[in-house]
DNA sequence: AATGGGACCTGCGCGC
DNA sequence: TGCGCGCAGGTCCCAT
């Protein structure tokens, strides 16, 4: 999915254009992404309803209705949101707002997810989650990785470690550090552990400042294309030269994802 | 505790 | 042009 990045620029984005508008009608073209509930009682129980609040928590979009209920949205590997006259491509869910304009819950691969709950803190995903990556100082991301003998890519990839990296930001973030994503987090030097909590803030700060990364579904809630993937230096740069030592980029895998790396510069 | 595999889904690009 | 295969931004569950 839509990693931290692209959940907040949609976060953002929506603050902007549908806070306070009120849901007027809900329809539902695929009632698989809706869970816990029955779409007859989702639909009845969000309709009328004004939003009061927009807010993300790792990779978790959440909109506060009145009368303490809360929409939660998980985009997984494929989803995106867009608020446009039309009905969109791949739309799950149709929200459509007193403004006129439709809020489109929209999902290729069917992945993701839409729930109802009246606290969202409760939530298992959400009270299992680590912190923000800016809530972490370097002194306790240090600490933490000290006792994890897993390797470092997929102990940046799970949420309850740290909230809102996957498998683009983990790869690029990595790379920037100039740290091999196979090795065990507890063998790397606290020094370098700083350097790479820095890179990874520095990285997704620069995902958010081009609006996220769009490789084949994600988009800006216009619909626009985020260009953050233009900025990539290893993830999808399988066989090509590194930006930084020359050596070919190579793939492996790494906690069964894909995992671009520098074998030269990345130790 | 960590790792690997599969499941959930659809759609794209590739080789033949 | 058509088909089969591998692969894809995430998470959960199970077995070892």
């Amino acid at each position: 999915m839509p990693e931290l990045p692209e959940v907040e620029t949609i976060k953002r984005q929506l603050s902007r254009t549908v806070l306070n508008k009120t849901i007027c009608s809900v329809s539902i073209p695929d009632a698989r992404v809706i869970k816990g509930i029955s779409s007859r009682a989702f639909k009845s129980k969000v309709e009328g309803k004004k939003i009061k609040d927009i807010f993300r928590r790792g990779k978790v979009l959440v909109l506060k209705l009145e009368k303490t209920l809360y929409l939660i949205f998980h985009l997984r590997i494929a989803g995106w949101m867009t608020l446009s006259s039309d009905k969109e491509r791949c739309a799950r869910v149709i929200f459509g707002l007193s403004s006129g304009k439709k809020l489109c819950f929209c999902d290729s691969r069917v992945l993701g997810e839409v729930r109802l709950v009246s606290d969202w803190e409760k939530l298992p995903i959400i009270r299992a989650m680590g912190p923000e990556p800016w809530d972490i100082s370097p002194a306790r991301f240090v600490e933490n990785c000290r006792s994890r003998s897993g390797r470092i890519k997929p102990l940046l990839m799970d949420q309850r470690f740290i909230a809102g990296i996957g498998n683009i930001y983990a790869q690029e973030a990595l790379f920037c550090a100039g740290i091999d994503p196979g090795r065990k987090a507890c063998t790397i030097a606290g020094e370098r552990l700083e350097k790479l909590l820095y890179c990874l803030k520095k990285i997704l700060r620069c995902a958010l400042d081009k609006k996220g990364s769009t490789i084949s579904t994600y988009r800006q809630v216009d619909g626009e294309s985020g260009t953050m993937a233009e900025h990539f230096r290893v993830y999808q740069k399988k066989g090509r030269p590194c930006p930084r030592c020359g050596r070919i980029i190579r793939k492996t895998t790494i906690g069964g994802r894909g995992t671009c790396f520098c074998p030269g510069c990345q130790t």
